[in-house]
DNA sequence: TCTATTTGTTGGAGCGCTCTAATGCTGTAG
DNA sequence: CTACAGCATTAGAGCGCTCCAACAAATAGA
């Protein structure tokens, strides 16, 4: 910085205010300094810059798994907004650990960041409260009840409630709920679906699963006795395996048994699966919590605030309208 | 850090040699400080730290595509062996535009981390150079003459040629490769095609096609005419599309058609794909790309490191022997 | 006993920047 | 011709820390 004022002849205070695009700056002196800068390949130290003015451009997201692309969308949405209002994401990952997550958690609060967007974090709420306490936080696709925190979701039980409808618009009368457990969101996906179920005057069924396609598959094992005629799954991999299973079993979907998923990976687009499946819109929840950081960061708002978002319907191949002869079972199938 | 001082009664240096873990302090001091620290919610800032002591303990990590879970293992490989060491990771996405990559790009280098690992970057090469200028980079599925620069790559030529291999040792003679056109790393394994089917005196046949499901399903209608016996396509996603073409077109994978994929990626794995594919060491990738920063931090080595690591062929579902006689049409299919 | 050496501790400078208050400069009004 | 805005510019203090050289106290060697 010292180099760069005294080749473009001016002082380091006026480099500085060049440098944070300061309109009390002459025409003649910016585009030196600009010069200058560019000559020496100079790029202002974002650490002493923060240190100076004790305030951050940074936000701090932690997405819970790196491997699940359902985060790289809300991530997407997070750094369009970011962006956009001048302030730079670092991320960092914890693995669904969380030893990880909390050494994840302490990393980047050591950056001082303006915000920190949580991702599905896995840490005890007595973490998040703590991180809390240094700076605003956003939970995504976790809800919480402390009152210091921000929360983007998508409702769940609407969801499961479409799925439900969708079926039954088709004739179903039979349909099961794999069930996602101990899993993020399970809880209020399978109160959706037996509220959706008891709604129609269906016979709820809840088989007991996991977010996992081999979880998927031994669900539908169990059910080989007797097979309803659809299936919703907690999500869209456990989906692919039970459909996988359906199929080595002799069952054709969606002929014999419908399938739908949940979230709308990439996964169900590909047209060798093209599964029905329900859409959160992550890009939205990004935006969302980015925005819920922003504000708290220019003081415009205090009290937490609880986002809840409408997820949607996406119709594929794995749903039909309901046999007219019921479910059977044929051989051959897939080997 | 003022505050933990007066409380233990010593002085600010102190603290910042106990905060460190200096041995170079008496028991008793140190158990005063850390008192203090714990009952004042102290803990060192980052980043005036690394400003004071002008070295960073963090290493800075471009994911060129968040969506791709290829990267989210190289990200593991490099977490772990960072962690290690005692460095931290912060992580930026490029989101495959160069203009969003340049951005991230100098994001990172404004927390002026002790290295960069770029993953499969697709910024111009001079911008590569230009960081380099400033800190130690290693680049990851991207081969580069920068003299400046570490690489870590996968064997292309060689991975292909164990695809080949595989479906020779099974009695396929006709085989063609659905090519990669201009993504990274596919004139490699185009390469590698045609010398593997050279050396086993069999005639190529390559195809034009992309990394997408969409373009391995157009790339199979484009052989409908005269299908060979297996296909090799450039990566998992495509031949996806391209069984899936097939089945649709009531071939059946693998009885009349083989297919190999490249990647191994989770979705190869799915029991519903099941697809015989080319691993990539992902993992070791990260952790030798993390290897490869350290080593240039602490100044062990000044010439570049250019890693080529062995693909390994994972057998699953989608090959089998040739049909004895030849290929054939049924009728049905998945629909 | 007195000087070396080691060990533990400290003040103060400085990392690269921002911010406040003060500076010099023009231009307009009295 | 002085007075006083109003503006662009700058010196200097300070952000939270590390590092160095200096120092006091304890230990060792003569």
């Amino acid at each position: 910085m010292e180099d760069v004022a005294a080749r473009a002849g001016v002082s380091r205070a006026l480099v500085s205010l060049v440098m944070r695009g300061s309109p009390k700056v002459s025409d003649q002196r910016r585009t030196a300094v600009l010069k200058a800068a560019e000559e020496l390949g100079y790029s202002p130290h974002a650490m002493a810059r923060s240190l100076a003015s004790r305030t951050s451009h940074v936000l701090g997201v932690m997405v819970s798994d790196l491997h699940n692309a359902f985060f790289a969308e809300v991530v997407d949405g997070l750094d369009s907004v970011a962006t956009e209002q001048g302030f730079d994401l670092i991320i960092n990952t914890g693995g669904r650990s969380p030893a990880r997550e909390r050494r994840a958690l302490q990393s980047l609060l050591s950056f001082r960041p303006a915000g920190l967007a949580l991702l599905s974090p896995v840490v005890p709420t007595a973490d998040i409260g703590r991180a809390a306490d240094q700076t605003s936080v956003v939970l995504v696709a976790r809800s919480s009840r402390l009152s210091t925190v921000d929360t983007v979701n998508d409702d769940g039980e609407r969801g499961i409630t479409l799925a439900v409808d969708h079926l039954v618009s088709l004739g179903h009368k039979r349909i099961a709920h794999l069930d996602g457990g101990e899993g993020t969101q399970a809880a209020p996906r399978r109160r959706g679906y037996l509220a959706a179920m008891a709604s129609h005057g269906l016979t709820p069924q809840v088989v007991a699963s996991e977010y996992t396609d081999a979880a998927g598959a031994r669900a539908v094992h169990g059910l080989l006795d007797d097979m309803p005629s659809a299936i919703i799954s907690c999500n869209d991999f456990n989906a692919v395996g039970a459909i996988s299973a359906l199929e080595d079993n002799g069952y054709r979907v969606p002929e014999d048994v419908s399938v739908v998923g949940y979230d709308n990976t990439s996964l169900a687009a590909l047209r060798h699966i093209s599964l029905t499946t329900i859409d959160q819109p992550r890009n939205e929840f990004g935006r969302l919590a980015a925005e819920a950081l922003l504000q708290r960061v220019r003081g415009e708002r205090e009290e937490p605030v609880r986002h809840l978002l409408h997820p949607s319907l996406v119709v594929r191949s794995t749903t039909a309208p309901v046999a007219t002869a019921g479910p059977r079972r044929h051989a051959g199938g897939i080997s």
